[in-house]
DNA sequence: TGATCGGAGATCATTATAGTCTCCGACTTG
DNA sequence: CAAGTCGGAGACTATAATGATCTCCGATCA
């Protein structure tokens, strides 16, 4: 059904948060820590930091070590599209098996399919889509990080 | 990786298939049964069998039964829309987990989700793009049926 | 009336995803 | 400089979605 999956939601929201963090008016400048952000939208903990690690592979974000540590924009909200990150985490995305095929490997249809250009279209009109929109457009309007998480930051929970 | 299923993958092919055997040249109006597609474009034949069923219940295709039985459009190309078709297979397409849920269900997080907005905006998007592109517009330009498709019809594997 | 077709259900196999556990090394800080 | 806090990384398990198969039924038409 043209789902993401959960990792790209986890990756989406925490890069939200970190950016909203980053240049919001609270705490602006303030690394953010996996467990913040585990805490704050109910992700479990283990799973979100193996996605951070990899959005910090790619650059996406920038990890500090050490207590105090957490991460960090790599490059500002704007120039971090949606179809960056979603590939960061699901590697490249493709509507169709035939999308991306390494050499040896053919789909069995390919002979006589039909229906190969016309979703290679498809495919390349949402790429564009996401790949239109930044991180940067996704801080507008919605109900950002309350400051209870900056509170709760060090609380028991 | 936002990719859509083998069985919708098969969906269009067939329906294309049909469609262009229906208006195409060389036997026009004539019913197309499951095994000549599969055998076409090499698809497990029970698959595609439960694949067109499910098509013909969505009123995509007209089914007809006995000897000489077999499938027709069940109504214009013009008419019938990519995003029908998927969803016909898939049911309701969604971005997300949250985009279309019942009550009671309710993603953990939900209260302080951060990406909703946005992802809907990108969901009705792609939507859009699904739902303006009709099986009519992949007839045009892909190599259609080959005339040995017509012939192999009846003849032994 | 029997061969050929679709209709429908249960079932199995395979894969992708989601989530967990464990150990390691880096760094800050007191 | 030692302790505690953090990220890094790998193996591992569980669960769900998907893909595929098997079997039996009923309709139809030569």
């Amino acid at each position: 059904m043209l789902k993401i999956s959960k990792k790209a939601d986890y990756a989406l929201m925490a890069l939200q948060h970190i950016a909203s963090v980053q240049f919001g008016d609270v705490t602006p400048g303030r690394v953010v820590n996996t467990k913040e952000i585990a805490e704050e939208y109910n992700i479990p903990l283990e799973l979100l930091a193996k996605v951070l690690q990899t959005l910090a592979k790619q650059g996406m974000i920038e990890s500090h070590n050490g207590p105090k540590g957490g991460y960090l924009l790599g490059r500002s909200a704007r120039e971090i599209t949606i179809a960056q990150i979603l590939e960061s985490i699901e590697g490249p995305l493709g509507i169709t098996d035939c999308s991306h095929e390494k050499q040896g490997e053919m789909c069995l249809q390919m002979e006589h399919c039909n229906i190969r250009t016309p979703l290679l279209k498809v495919q390349d009109s949402i790429y564009q889509l996401l790949n239109n929109m930044t991180l940067q457009d996704m801080l507008g309007g919605t109900p950002l990080i309350t400051i209870q998480s900056a509170t709760t930051q060090g609380v028991e929970r």
